[in-house]
DNA sequence: AACTGTGAAACCTTTCACAGCT
DNA sequence: AGCTGTGAAAGGTTTCACAGTT
């Protein structure tokens, strides 16, 4: 799985002897908890009102056991008998994620991938949407991209503010350097998309997606498969 | 996790009592053999013969004692007082992936995302690249990206042979049933970028990237670290 | 009866710490 | 000395199965 939050960041607090509610979601269901949004948006569209775990489950592509253990953890609000309430589930997960009050999101690299990122339906559907385009290029300073115009990366600290996300879709040959830019403009949760390890201090978030890393573990297993099946008839 | 390959396949093998032909490599191992594998190729072209675990395990962005353990699930071919020989381990890795012979990937759609993969780079740079490009709009068919024509979809038999892998870079309206299409075709191994729910028969393998759960996971933290530091004076 | 919430068991992953090789 | 390989401990995640609620 994704390991996501860099490293060394348990510094939050020292294990002090009055911690208040530690409800501390585990981070394996914070994974999933977008997976079970999206799903309640898409019953909710169909006018559902109620919802069982064994359904929702279903649609979210896990088995419902795990599903009750992880909205447990949110302090849960099903009704035994009956499932949860769609409108009320939704409420709680989005609360949970910290969608209510929309964070900014700022995309740096508007390549091939940084276009796509930029027109991406996806984000904008539902809480988070990206909020200004950056690049290094002077020639591509001024573009329009998805209704938004992209400003050169020495106007970080004008767009950055409290809170707000980065996405590095740059060359991996520049991605530390935006890396760090982005940490010294405040920003704490940073999605790398750049083919690279990145270095951050701790108490800053860091996840990755890496294309090329997803096809090799699927290469190993179709690989995997393929050894089994001329092996098998020994 | 990831699905994988239905409980058909665990464990096939009896526990050979003899020689110790490995014992299946876990999956959070398989999933960062890839990032092993990039930083030993850096060392390679900067001309290191050997590497310890301790400076292995920094350029990738995992603790020494994590990376030796994953290593030895391959057999690992380290010398204690000395470390591991670059080109061996990856040979080594490489092989345990499957990219030493490379299985074709079939990317279908060719929006703004399907172009970006298309074109990036990280994919080719090692065992795998991506070979056809397909998509159901016949206006783009014909189209030339990054050196690929763009065929129709209903071509798909014709570019899918034995042992590709399957790319779904649609909208998620379209996805299921590209996907059942990549199956009835013979793919066994699907990467799906759609932001949708997939199902497949057992066999199949399934990972998938979702860009905006990415983002509400990093909403997440960054959303807990607001509340801890405006609740934390009590 | 239907369904949730949850201890406990099973399983997987990471980390520790040190035996053992070069 | 320096470093790998690995049992064992610690920690996290999933699954089971059922008590408890509506």
């Amino acid at each position: 799985m994704h390991n996501g939050v860099a490293s060394a960041s348990s510094d939050a607090a020292a294990p002090s002897p009055g911690r208040s509610r530690r409800a501390s979601v585990p981070e394996a269901t914070i994974a999933r908890l977008p997976v079970y949004l999206r799903a309640l948006h898409d019953l909710a569209d169909d006018g559902r009102q109620t919802v069982s775990s064994e359904a929702l489950a279903e649609a979210a592509g896990v088995n419902s056991a795990k599903l009750r253990k992880d909205l447990s953890h949110l302090g849960s609000y099903g009704t035994r008998g009956v499932g949860y309430d769609v409108a009320n589930l939704v409420e709680q997960i989005s609360s949970e994620l910290g969608l209510s009050h929309r964070c900014s999101v700022v995309l740096v690299g508007v390549g091939n991938l940084g276009r796509a990122l930029a027109g991406y339906g996806g984000f904008a559907t539902r809480g988070l949407a990206i909020d200004a385009l950056l690049d290094a290029d002077r020639a591509r300073v001024g573009e329009q991209i998805s209704g938004l115009t992209v400003r050169h990366i020495d106007d970080l600290t004008e767009v950055v503010t409290s809170g707000s996300i980065g996405v590095i879709a740059t060359p991996a040959a520049a991605a530390q350097e935006v890396c760090d830019r982005l940490v010294a403009a405040g920003v704490t949760s940073i999605l790398n998309f750049a083919p690279t390890v990145l270095v951050v201090p701790p108490g800053v978030d860091l996840r990755k997606v890496d294309l090329s890393i997803e096809l090799q573990i699927l290469s190993f297993h179709e690989h995997r498969k393929a050894v089994q099946l001329s092996g098998a008839s020994a």
